[in-house]
DNA sequence: CCCTGATTCGC
DNA sequence: GCGAATCAGG
């Protein structure tokens, strides 16, 4: 895979919005995330927000000796940032592009609270892709069954913070277990499992009687 | 252990 | 220019 004009623009959105470089990787596929950072750097957009730890000079190493090492010159980095002082007006951690919300009428939620509570959080993010149909996507549906062949099936004690937690089987019977693959950060669940474990929003409505 | 980005350097 | 290997940190 090469960096096409087309590449270069997704890398540079994603990476503007904040994707990790290993989301990004993902999304064009064909490349690591070496190669997606490495791209970063190359293309001079580096650091985003303050965000980098920035790596301390790496100090001009031992001694060049008699290989080709040209003259190493102390000073010869990033020119373009060095004329871009970028003021950053927006010390908002989170690197989302605000949602955009034409409504300026009442409507929208969040009542503050006039006083006497503590800082409520600025809410989260609008949710945005609620496809309004409350059934498992049958890619969800058929990944599972999918993973389910090649679960680890852990058994309770097995499970670890980074194993996934689905239970797959019978509790009653012998055949239960867990289904132990590598969760999704953060998740309780692989990714397939979080697929079906975290619907849209389930109607679930008391049954129709 | 999982992840993140940063840097180096042979290609 | 590219990106694997490596580094440093969370």
């Amino acid at each position: 895979m090469s960096w096409t004009d087309e590449r270069v623009e997704t890398l540079k959105r994603m990476w503007a919005e904040g994707q990790s470089a290993s989301q990004i990787a993902k999304e064009l596929g064909g490349v690591t995330r070496n190669a997606v950072i490495g791209k970063v750097h190359r293309l001079g957009l580096s650091n985003r927000a303050g965000a980098a730890p920035a790596r301390p000079a790496p100090e001009a190493a031992a001694a060049p000796a008699a290989k080709d090492k040209p003259a190493p010159k102390p000073e010869a980095e990033q020119p373009a940032a060095a004329a871009a002082p970028a003021p950053r007006p927006e010390p908002a951690p989170a690197s989302r592009p605000a949602a955009a919300s034409p409504a300026p009428e009442a409507q929208s939620a969040a009542p503050p609270p006039p006083s006497s509570r503590k800082a409520i959080v600025p809410a989260g993010q609008p949710l945005p892709p609620q496809p309004s149909a409350n059934e498992i996507s049958p890619e969800a549906l058929a990944s599972v069954r999918e993973v389910e062949k090649t679960a680890k099936r852990l058994t309770l004690m097995e499970l670890t913070e980074r194993t996934c937690k689905w239970p797959i089987g019978d509790p009653a019977t012998d055949d239960f277990w867990f289904c132990g693959l590598p969760v999704q950060q953060g998740k309780p669940y692989c990714e397939a499992h979080v697929g079906v474990a975290f619907q849209p929003m389930s109607a679930r409505r008391d049954r129709k009687r």
